[in-house]
DNA sequence: CCCCAATCTTTGGTCGCCCAAGTAAAGTGG
DNA sequence: CCACTTTACTTGGGCGACCAAAGATTGGGG
């Protein structure tokens, strides 16, 4: 039962032209695009940073956790594949931005820090993210703001669920 | 042992531990998570019909617009790089969802549609769509809906502008 | 003590997405 | 009628993200 009731009084909600195939989905939709485009705009932020979009947040996780971090716990606050933080971490080492070293009390384990010019871009960073995040919101007020947040974290929270249920 | 040295006075309510990481940006950080946990979700769901995320997209606009499209056209109402919609495109005709066929009256262009296995799958895809929808917004009225929706709609009108304006 | 399971990381592959350049065809102006 | 621009698409390359599978260590139970 989809009871997707069409209630005559949807209207204008949309900004843009909303494609009929929203309409299984106009959330998930929605979503989807949101997302592109926030991709897009902050590849365009980070980019004279040397920084790829996904590369920023490994740096706010390394600048605020202490001098030293296991990658595998990088792993758990980013929610990412072990894999994938691999191949960033390779990346970004290869550019500059953090240091690598065997953990001498695990032999498995890395450390991961941020190298001295990695550090240095933390200012930089920050001021890329905030544009981002005022160029996203804006003319929405503090209450809209809050409202969005709090809509996104429960998202999350479904979302997280139901992908670690799954399997 | 990690000094959770939290100091008192943090930020107002947190759906989750959110980290300091996110004070920059709390939304653009949401978004991001909320992003990559729904396209896992779609991964899983379209696992079983041969489509990658992004692919329903492509089938979904096939299918409301007529017998044929032009790729360019598809590449507008997609809001994707036409490299992007070439490749993506090529894969699925080599998996069989798809037909490409040159454009008689322009012999720079390409008509694409649905093959007929294509077209069998949409109401597998509509239905993979719908329970993601339902899974992500799980917990949230018709009202909470329709303002997530609402402010989304506001987020990638500025993103848009945003995106465009740059260059 | 040793073997076997659990943990940490890496490799190889595929996709989506972008940018930068290039090719081909159509549409313009002199 | 021939440049010259515009449009349509493709190719090559790089990055983020996943999965599957393998290589190293560590840790526990018999």
């Amino acid at each position: 039962m989809n009871t997707t009731e069409e209630p005559a009084g949807t209207d204008t909600a949309g900004p843009a032209v909303r494609p009929a195939v929203a309409r299984g989905g106009p959330v998930s939709h929605a979503l989807c695009r949101v997302a592109r485009l926030h991709r897009t705009a902050a590849a365009a932020l980070l980019r004279d940073l040397g920084l790829y979009p996904g590369q920023e947040l490994v740096m706010m996780h390394l600048w605020e956790s202490g001098p030293v971090i296991r990658q595998s716990d990088l792993v758990r606050m980013l929610g990412l594949d072990p894999s994938t933080v691999t191949k960033t971490l390779q990346r970004m080492e290869q550019a500059g931005h953090v240091r690598r070293l065997p953990d001498p009390a695990d032999r498995r384990a890395v450390l991961v820090e941020p190298s001295d010019s990695g550090a240095r871009m933390l200012a930089e960073v920050d001021r890329a993210w905030s544009t981002l995040e005022q160029e996203s919101l804006a003319g929405l007020d503090e209450a809209e703001r809050e409202q969005l947040l709090t809509l996104l974290g429960r998202v999350e929270a479904n979302l997280s669920a139901y992908n670690a249920q799954g399997p």
